[in-house]
RNA sequence: GCCCGGGUGGCGGAACGGUAGACGCGGCUGACUUAAAAUCGGCUGUCCUACGGGCAUGUGGGUUCGAAUCCCACCCCGGGCACCA
């Protein structure tokens, strides 16, 4: 049989991946307890996914990222919490048991097999003892039990309120969830209904959520987004009294009170609850009802089109100015949103676009009380006050702004207020696959919490999942029939189940204490781990999952379950991969699936291409060439190493003196040193580009320049330099791929890489004799000497003035001026 | 309209205010091979009168000895918010 050291060597990630795995299931390698730790921890935390058919190529780039930053902190000698889990409630395998008859929790099971079997095939580095899904019982218990603490807290509460509604999915939806009219899952018009449902508090947190922003380490723009969702603004609450009845006042918030004498009328919403009672009686009753009716009819987007004509009804009543007494007319129209402030506005056309633009259709009179701009109306900028008062006119409009908020608060007609665009989160869906709301109406009692020591409220099989309107648990009979915990009597269920955002608010938690089944977690597990160091997700999570988990945070801290107040510390968001520059879709038939791909090239090319194709923060576009180009760097690698490995296998005798613990020679020179040093220039590139950034396509650049020089200086280098530069290749590929550089640094050294510590570059090592000293003439680049290392400026100086190009290009012209830049170039400045 | 990003070779992308284009792809070319694949090397921004030089980082200005990088104005692309008073 032919000696198989001879034969050539063939990268075959086939047999290598799944050997490594083997050992890392076996060993439970990846697994991390709860013990106290010396050293620091770390808790690398990806978005939990939504277990729908098979993983796609987003998350294998999104565990990718998360899987490279994990490893770079344990081979620093951290230990790493990296768990895994399942956002198992929601639509979409709802829709499916409604189209196929399959029950969810069978289609759900179907998808985690499947997604679990990927997450294994692709060597991802989890921690698999913590493993959840949100439809467990186990788990959905404690959803409901933080429910139970919000109703407690007065955070979660019932009232009927105009929701928005989605007619295909049969549901109301957050307002986070309405994207521009329409229904974020389905895309469908959303219509308005009044109906009684279950709300979060977000509201209570606004200023909170707002101020934390400033202490959390996420992208900017991911701030920006929340800040503008939050839509803080400054102003007063000011009060327009009744010209019929000086008893009635209405409030409207303004963040220009310094226009208040510029406002000539008085506008509320078609929904303001006294439309109807103030147009009863007068002249325009009958127009008023059916201006109320149609702008209640109508589909939101329409209503919400700024462009639209304005429309509006007058009421035939005045409310008075509280700066002036001047009566002014109240006028219902649909520009003014019930939601937003109090429902109701001073109108200053002078100074407001919308405002000016209803006064103009009206014929309404138009007032300048702000001077400024190029003399039309409306103005909206900053000016000094005219035609308002003796007391302010002539003060700069902001420096009249507070002297107004405090002379109406000195007279009881309004105060400082702050308003924001933030809406308390609808958490009530008429859906079946979701987590019951753990409450019961008793007629005695009413509605009463089901005590925690009955949880769960486990969701029933029902026969038939499609929406009618209502949840379809309200066909449950036998479910929905109970008795009170409070008294005893019948009583019935809560049939709504909760947002399945609710479910994802909080699994960051559970994973510090997946198994407890005492209590949602134990506060020192949690402790040991939260907040996240690293959280890894999806830009389109910026607002809502990510404002949900801050405002459970909160809430959770203020009612003494948690110590501290963000849950994320720092924020990545990673590009989305397209392919031919669009969005993968199966319509489009650009779709590139992980599976087909993993078993072609093994994962670790799909890994390594994925981080080389860009900034993983940055959209990509997908190329099969690319990912050949990373394919054969990896092959080269590992055959590099396997053919060094064969000079002087691990344990033969006398392989010390080849190196074969991996080591560095002890004085290199030539080619030798040559290698030694690219080596801790690729450690020391690599490292920064680790440290606190997310660079890994310029960490894999450096490791294949380093796998260059390998394979140019094969033959003049010695064995253990050869030696040393591979295993060093091998240990800085490792977060990117890990089965390749664990086989590799094997063959090399025989020692299982991911129980080294990471590699420090030597200084010494990073520093050489001399270098090329850039030498300029105007700025220009006119020659490139070689210069001693440590050379003083005046050496550089005459260096460069003696550099053959550079004489050329002063020759005849006085050297006015020289610019050193130690160690690296000198500009000659001439005239 | 407002708020964020971003415009660099044929392509993906590099570049503490200091050699623009690292690394990879593609292309051209050589070695090996009966041949192909695989593999290993070389060249590759552009133009010119080519051992040198001009022009080049969306456009136009500015700051600086020196600008892809900083400042001002504008254009284009992507994203978010939008009748929010």
């Amino acid at each position: 049989m032919a000696d198989h050291r001879h034969e050539p060597h063939r990268y075959d990630p086939q047999e290598i991946e799944p050997r490594w795995q083997a050992v890392w299931a076996e060993e439970k390698t990846w697994e991390v307890t709860n013990e106290p730790f010396d050293g620091k921890s770390s808790y690398i935390l990806v978005m939990l996914p939504y277990p729908s058919g098979e993983p796609h190529i987003g998350h294998l780039k999104v565990y990718t990222v998360g899987d490279a930053i994990a490893h770079f902190h344990r081979r620093r000698g951290e230990q790493v919490l990296n768990p895994m889990g399942y956002d198992a409630f929601g639509l979409p395998a709802e829709n499916h048991a409604i189209a196929t008859g399959v029950h969810p929790r069978d289609s759900t099971a179907a998808s985690i097999a499947a997604f679990r079997r990927q997450f294994r095939r692709w060597g991802v580095s989890i921690d698999w003892s913590r493993e959840l899904a949100t439809n467990d019982p186990a788990y959905y218990r404690w959803t409901q039990w933080i429910f139970l603490e919000l109703l407690r807290a007065g955070l979660a509460y019932k009232k009927n309120a105009a929701v928005n509604w989605c007619p295909v999915d049969a549901t109301v939806l957050a307002n986070e969830q309405v994207i521009d009219g329409r229904c974020d899952r389905c895309g469908s018009e959303v219509e308005t209904r009044q109906l009684e449902q279950w709300l979060f508090k977000t509201t209570a947190y606004a200023q909170r959520l707002l101020d934390d922003l400033d202490t959390i380490d996420w992208p900017e723009h991911v701030k920006t987004m929340q800040r503008n969702w939050i839509g803080r603004s400054e102003g007063a609450l000011v009060t327009f009294r009744s010209e019929d009845d000086p008893a009635v006042g209405y409030d409207v918030f303004t963040t220009r009170p310094d226009t208040l004498f510029g406002a000539t009328f008085f506008v509320m919403a078609p929904e303001h609850p006294d439309v109807l009672k103030l147009a009863d009686g007068g002249p325009h009753e009958a127009e008023v009802r059916a201006y109320v009716d149609a702008a209640r009819a109508a589909p939101n987007d329409e209503r919400s089109a700024a462009e639209r004509p304005k429309t509006g009804v007058p009421l035939g009543r005045n409310v008075i100015n509280p700066v002036n007494g001047e009566p002014i007319p109240i006028w219902v129209a649909d520009y003014v949103l019930i939601s937003y402030g109090t429902g109701a506005i001073m109108a200053v056309p002078g100074h407001d676009d919308r405002d000016h633009a209803f006064a103009t259709v009206y014929g309404l009179p138009i007032r300048r009380v702000i001077d400024g701009g190029d003399g039309d109306l409306p103005y909206t900028g900053d000016g000094r006050l005219v035609n308002s008062h003796a007391d302010f006119d002539g003060l700069p409009n902001r420096e009249a702004l507070t002297r107004i908020i405090a002379w109406l608060a000195e007279n009881g007609r309004g105060e400082r207020s702050i308003n924001y665009r933030l809406r308390d989160w609808l958490v009530s869906r008429q859906r079946y696959w979701g987590c019951p709301i753990p409450v019961v109406y008793c007629d005695g009692c009413g509605l009463v919490p089901v005590p925690a020591d009955q949880l769960p409220v486990i969701l029933p099989d029902v026969e038939d999942y499609a929406p009618h309107g209502r949840s379809p648990l309200a066909a449950a009979e036998d479910w929905v029939a109970t008795t009170c915990p409070t008294c005893g009597g019948p009583a019935r269920r809560e049939t709504d189940t909760m947002d399945t955002f609710v479910d994802s608010s909080w699994y960051f938690l559970r994973y510090c204490d997946p198994h407890n089944d005492e209590a949602a977690w134990d506060p020192a597990a949690v402790n040991r781990w939260m907040p996240v160091d690293q959280y890894i997700g999806g830009i389109e999570h910026a607002i809502l999952h990510l404002m949900y988990a801050r405002f459970f945070t909160k809430a959770l801290a203020d009612l003494g379950h948690l110590d501290f107040q963000e849950p994320f510390a720092a924020l990545f968001t990673q590009g989305m991969i397209t392919r031919d520059g669009a969005k993968m879709s199966k319509s489009k038939g650009n779709v590139v699936s992980p599976g087909p791909l993993v078993d072609r090239y093994g994962v670790d090319t799909a890994r390594a291409y994925i981080l080389f194709i860009g900034p993983p923060d940055q959209d990509a576009d997908w190329s099969d060439e690319g990912l050949e180009g990373v394919h054969r760097f990896l092959g080269r690698l590992w055959r590099l190493a396997a053919e060094t490995a064969d000079a002087a296998p691990v344990g033969d005798s006398g392989t010390a003196a080849l190196g074969a613990t991996g080591d560095p020679p002890s004085d290199p020179a030539g080619a030798d040193l040559e290698l030694v040093r690219k080596a801790h220039w690729a450690i020391d590139k690599v490292t920064h580009d680790m440290d606190g950034r997310f660079a890994f396509n310029t960490a894999i650049a450096a490791v294949m320049e380093l796998i260059n020089d390998c394979s140019r200086l094969r033959e003049s280098a010695s064995g253990p330099a050869m030696r040393f530069a591979l295993a060093t290749a091998a240990s800085l590929i490792f977060p990117f791929a890990p089965h390749t550089a664990t086989d590799a640094f094997h063959l090399l050294t025989g020692r299982r890489v991911w129980e080294e510590p990471w590699p420090v570059a030597d200084p010494k090592l990073l520093e050489t004799d001399t270098f090329e000293l850039v030498c300029q003439v105007m700025g220009k680049l006119r020659d490139r000497v070689e210069a001693p290392t440590g050379a003083s400026r005046d050496e550089l100086e005459a260096l460069a003035l003696a550099a053959p190009n550079v004489q050329a290009h002063i020759a005849g012209r006085e050297i006015v001026k020289v610019v050193v830049v130690p160690g690296k170039l000198v500009n000659l400045v001439v005239r």
